[in-house]
DNA sequence: TGACTATATGAACGGCCATTCATATACTAT
DNA sequence: ATAGTATATGAATGGCCGTTCATATAGTCA
């Protein structure tokens, strides 16, 4: 891929990742519990086992922000492959897509807990 | 610290790192060229000898931007601490301050080159 | 079918901020 | 001192987007 092309990607997923109401949605699809199974399935899950899905409503009432905003930027969270969904009959269930943005959101608070 | 302000915090940070100018400012400032030093000094060294310090005129050039938008972008950038700068005569040095800029631009750069 | 719940979506508004232009400051050299 | 070079900074503007309100769609249950 092209350098400039490659920046202009990291722009659009760290914008995607710089909103306040989304990352609240995001740390509360994140389980930092550990798997500690070791076949091989587990090693190779993409989601790696720490993947937790929560329904929209869910994730209202734990973010503490209304069911039109957390739509509007679940969808956002979608189109740019952060998180996916599956439907249960009345319910859509969200989840982290990868484990880059479990990293990603790391880094970060290690960078801002780091600074006293 | 609570984690209401955590978010926030990271937010700033993702906020100030999500500019194409700044991408292109804080990359143009990366070497990925690995010490291979194995004394105390470098192992401790904040800076992990990976980084390259640039007078503005030369980050203008490379980034092909205009003097006055590489100052504003160079003063966010060192207000939220991701640069710090050295005078020398007429000429002021930039240069990434810590480790974790690198992780972030790393980790992004996967995220965005795994899909496709 | 109709009432109810869960989720999605379109339109509109307001605020933030990246960029530019003009100018100021600071240092160098003659 | 004066001219020239390097960098910083203030003001102004235009565009993007997060949020809200209103409403639509989809599924459940009786």
């Amino acid at each position: 891929m092209e350098n400039e092309l490659v920046i202009k990607k990291i722009e659009e997923m760290l914008n995607i990742a710089s909103d306040f109401t989304r990352l609240k949605i995001m740390i509360s699809l994140l389980d930092d519990t550990k798997c500690t199974c070791t076949c091989a399935t587990c090693a190779e899950c993409r989601h790696r086992h720490c993947m937790i899905e929560k329904c929209v409503g869910d994730i209202c009432t734990e973010i503490n922000a209304s069911q039109s905003l957390v739509s509007h930027q679940l969808k956002v969270l979608k189109d740019s492959n952060f998180v996916d969904s599956r439907k249960e009959g009345n319910r859509v269930y969200y989840f982290l897509k990868d484990g880059h943005i479990k990293d990603l959101l790391r880094i970060a608070t290690d960078h801002v807990m780091e600074e006293e």
